[in-house]
Formats: structure tokens, sequence, C-alpha cells
DNA sequence: ACTCGTCTTTGAATCGTTTCATTTGTTACG
DNA sequence: CGTAACAAATGAAACGATTCAAAGACGAGT
């Protein structure tokens, strides 16, 4: 079992000092035609691999930028973290990706973990109150920017998307076609959900007699959506909202999964369906799934631009990007009003 | 702007060695309960924080371990990660996901950095031919799990699933419904999806009168079967197969919005639709999808196992699991046969 | 022949941990 | 009181790369 060369090896193999192999893989320029063929050769023949942990020690940094998501498995947070890994790799750099589960503990996991690893900075969409934890990673170098959560311009940047908009945007929608019994559906204790649902609560407001009540789900995904789903359909028709808004669209496949299957109540006719965050498999659903619209790769992208500025300006600039969300309507919230 | 502390900051700070820092760290028991206080104390009171490239420089070796997937996009790869992430950390490891794209560059570029961290171990849903790197990561001490895909016991373990057998249900399942005329949707480049086909083959040709023509898709995405489902929207109906069976889910969903958004095409009436994974939106599918179940936890976490039984075999014996999949039958192939 | 400037190359010092052979301290026992 | 046995603490040596001041090589100009 031949152990990986080291540096000194290669050096040794091709008669050099061990600088000269460095600025060979560093400096390319410094170093002579002739001796920089010799050294690559001598790589080659020994398969030496440079050793990261090594060069990040000397470098005090690491070359990774960590990514804490609320969730990987919902096509929103896979499409933010895509596209940040896609933006970093054009700055040379790694996304590493952790999940938090919305569970706090896991995200100061992931959060001291990110630390021993040096990594340049952080991204993360906060689950807990994060915010001491931030100053304390600000003032030892590591900027942070809050993904998908506006931030205290004077603590660090943030990228986000209009959440009180999109869950007005989505009321109003619905106000439109003439329900005025409301449901909302989410796990309000998330901060976007909250603010979806305050602007959802402004839309009703605007409206004399409508009227909505929150149905907590206590979770965010497909199976916590058809438990929401079940106690609609358990409920007798009088009592059933005209229209349900879920906090994602998860959530929102989940209810519809237990709307239709049981085929006593029908979408859009008893009750409209709105979701949000627009994922790929929301046109694909049974109904076609209206929704409101979140530009994931729009985040993604500018999440590591922030993060580049807070780099060069020593974390001392914060800048804060706000994006609209957009509605969409498909058939899940059609047909004409009453 | 505090500078991290190091373990020699400590040291002095506590008026203790630096060796006595590190043991509190690394060895609680050798140290006595008083300097053990006094240590922590002072980590506390400096915010030391573990820097992990020297740990793993001296160490030799991370505690990371690679995966690379075909598209984290998948929600088939994307529960395989999750479930291999969950296993890791039982083991004080993290899991650091790369997306190939299905190509063979950034598969390479992948594996590059990841033996540049000098990862415990490698687990990959090849694309091209990685024989010959698998090998010298062995040599190196890197033992590597193919994913998804069958291996050569004589040169690494493997966990996959029995894709022709897959393949095999699927189209029995469609012959079975009386269909004659089938249509194999996906890319045959990628070995999976070769082998579905062949399963699928294998099944035609036990019924004298049924034949199976293959589209390629030439990707695996939502996007590239929503392009094939407008090709066969465009064909006359007597041309038309009267069942399709797509390579994934993601693939029969796109195809079934084409079929579904024109309308002319009834599913499963006139064409029959079965796809391969059974992600969660199969079920929410416009006409709810049948599909080819894999245990995706199961691969997963058989995947980290059979990477510790290398290590701790010294990358010397290695081992083949190979899982069964499951016919799931929904709406999508529904109905009498003729 | 000598000096100056430019281009290469050298090799010791450094990053922050872990390891381990030694030293120091403490207790118990003959 | 001497010493053996054990526990606790020490600090120098690695790990493998990068950096940088200094040395070396070489040609041009005088």
């Amino acid at each position: 079992m031949s152990q990986t060369a080291s540096i000194k090896d290669v050096a040794t193999h091709a008669q050099v000092a061990v600088g000269t192999v460095s600025n060979v893989l560093n400096y390319p320029d410094r170093v002579s035609q002739r001796t920089k063929e010799r050294v690559l050769k001598s790589i080659a023949e020994l398969g030496f691999v440079r050793n990261d942990a090594a060069r990040q020690l000397r470098a005090g940094q690491s070359r990774t930028i960590g990514l804490i998501v609320l969730d990987v498995g919902n096509p929103f947070f896979s499409s933010v973290a895509r596209a940040a890994e896609d933006a970093a790799a054009t700055l040379g750099s790694v996304v590493l990706v952790g999940d938090s589960g919305q569970d706090a503990s896991r995200e100061a996991h992931y959060m001291d973990l990110f630390q021993e690893q040096r990594v340049q900075g952080l991204l993360i969409s906060p689950v807990g109150d994060v915010g001491q934890r931030i100053d304390t990673l600000r003032e030892r170098g590591v900027p942070t920017v809050l993904v998908d959560e506006l931030a205290d311009t004077d603590r660090c940047s943030s990228v986000s998307v209009d959440d009180e908009e999109g869950g007005y945007l989505a009321a109003k929608h619905l106000l439109d076609l003439g329900r005025r019994r409301l449901a909302f559906v989410g796990t309000p204790s998330i901060r976007q959900v909250a603010s979806r649902l305050k602007g959802a609560q402004r839309a009703v407001s605007e409206v004399s007699d409508a009227t909505i009540e929150v149905l907590d789900s206590e979770g965010q995904t497909v199976l916590t959506g058809r438990k929401v789903g079940n106690s609609l359909v358990e409920r007798s028709p009088q009592e059933r909202p005209e229209a349900v808004f879920c906090s994602n669209d998860l959530l929102a496949l989940g209810v519809m999964q237990s709307l239709t299957m049981l085929r006593t109540v029908r979408i859009p006719e008893d009750i409209a369906l709105i979701g949000y965050d627009d994922i790929d498999f929301a046109i694909s659903a049974v109904v076609p799934l209206s929704s409101i619209r979140q530009p994931t790769e729009a985040l993604g992208r500018t999440a590591i631009e922030l993060l580049a500025e807070e780099q060069e300006s020593g974390g001392t600039k914060h800048r804060s990007v706000v994006f609209t969300p957009e509605l969409v309507v498909r058939q899940s919230t059609a047909g004409a009003p009453n």
C-alpha cells in the first residue's frame, strides 16, 4: 500500500527544494520551464495530491463556505443550495451543506462544526436565535449572511424574499376569487411562516366579511400536510374553509392528497388551494397547484455575492437584499367566484 | 477583532502545558479534576474553538466522508444522502455531498477535491469509468463504496438495487394490463437506466406480440421528460405507444405534464405510465403515478456500514449488497386491460 | 575583471494540533 | 526513611503545506 506522497517526497524525487515544488503548484511563473517540467513529472509519477489540511492550516482559512438550511429535502432549499454552490465554484470555493431540520440544537451543532473547519463564511437560514453567535463569529472574522431572513443591517448581511408580501398576494388572490372563510396551514413558530400569515391577515382585514383561521401543521412536509388535510375532510362541509393557503408547497401537496383521496371535496370548487415556493412538482400535481414563486437561484447567487462583499469589507459593511415574490395561478385556484 | 485563540493561548491562560489542554479535549480521564476545570474555564473565557485543519493534519485523515451523486435535485439521491448523513453522524463523521450532474469531468473534480481533503472514504454513484481511480484510491488507503451500482467484489464494496429486476417488474406490469406496444424513456448511456431497459426488454420478449421502443430523453429531469411527452403528443394516435415506462419519476412527471396539458391523451386509458424511484411526489401527481420503489434509506445506511467494514479490514474485504425493488401500482396504470 | 540587476532556487520558520517519552508529584509499603 | 508504584503534567517533535528573506546563477554594461 503506497502511502500518499508529500511535497517533500516530490522535492526529493525531482531533486529540488520543497519551496520550488510549492511554487510550481502556486506560482508557476516563478519557476523555470525546465524545473517545472521535472517537478510535474515527479508529481505524476508519485501520484502526489495536495494535503488540504496542511494548506488550510498555513492559510488560516479554508476554501469552504458553510450553508445551513432548514430542510434539504425541500426543493426550495435544494435549489437555493445548488445556486450557491455554482456561484461559489466560480470563486474557487466549495459549499458545505448542513441540514438543521428546523432544530435549534442541530443548527448549533453545524455552527460548531463549521467554526472548527474555519469556513470562509456562513450562510444560514436560522431556526433559533442566532444573533449572539453571529456576533462572535463576526468578531472572529467569519462573515455571515442570513438566507431567507431579513437581518439587522448593523449586524450582518441578508438575502430574503418579502414573505409578508407573498402572504398578502396569496390571500388576496383567494379573496378575489370570492372566497371568504380562509384557512392558513403552517408552522407559525417559523418566522417566514409567521410573516406569510401576517400578510395574509392583512389582506383578510381589508375585506369586511372575510375570516382566516390558523391550522398549525407542526411540520412543513408532505406528511404533516396530509394530516391537516385529513382533519379538514372530517369536518362537516359547512365548517370547512372555502380556501386554504399553505405556507409551502409540500404542505399543500399533502393537503391535496388527503382532499382528493376521499373525493368528497373538490379542488378548487369546494376548496381553493394555494401553496408557497412554486417547486417543480407543483405544476404536475393532481390539480396543478397555484403558488407563490420565489427566485431561488437569485437567492443562492446573491447570498454568495453578499458574502464576498462582507469578506472584502472585513465584515464591516452589511447589506440586505429583498426580493419580491410572484403569484402563479394554476388550476387549484381557478374557476369563477362563488 | 479578537482573533481565534489557539490551544497555546488556552495553555498560557490556564497556566498548564499545551499537552494538558489537548488531553482535556481528547482524554479527559487522564487529567485531574482540578486542572480540567481550570482549563475548561479558560476555554470558555477565550472562546477557544478547535482548529480542525491542524487536527486533521496531525491525524493524517479527516472525519469526512465524500459522497458523489448524479443529481442532488432528484429526491431519490437526496433521500439516500440524508440516510447516509444520519448513519455517518452516529460514527462521528460528516458527509460531504458533491453533485456530478452526470458529468464525468465534474465527477473527477469532486474526486480530486475529496482526495485533497483526505476523506475517510468515498461513496459514489459513478458516471464515467472510475475503476482505475478507485484502485489508486484503495492503494492510498481511501476505501470506496459504489452506490446504486454493482461492483466487482475484488475491487470494492457496493450497495445497489436490482435494476434489471425493477425494469422487468415495470414492463411486466404494463404487459399484464394488456398493453403491447411499449415505450421506454430514459438515458441508456447511464448504467442503471440501461439495466432497467434490459429488464424491460426481457419482459417484452416473453410476450409474443409485444414490442418496446426506446426514446432517449437526453437527461433525467422533469424538463427533458416534458420534451419527450411533447413528441408523443405530436404523433398520430396509432403511432403512440400504449404504455410508457420512464427510467425515473422526474421524467415520468414531465411526460405526464405534456400528455395531460394537451388533453388529447388520457392516462391510463390511452397511455399507461409508470416511473421509477417512487419519490414522495409520485403519489400526488395529476394522475397518481405508478412506480418502482427503491429502499433509499437502506441504501444510504448500508453504504456507510460497508464503508466502515472496508475501513476495519484495511480495504481488503469487499462485499456487495443488492436490494430488491418493489412495484407500486397507482392510478397511472390502473384500469382494465384492452 | 567587476558590478549591477534580474530571474531562480533554496531552506528554515510557521500554522495549531496530537503524541509520547520524560519529569514531577503523591501515596503506600516494607 | 527509602523506594516502588502509580498518576498527572510537561514540552519537544511531528504532520505537510506556504512564505519569504537570502543566496545563487547569469548576462549586460562599463
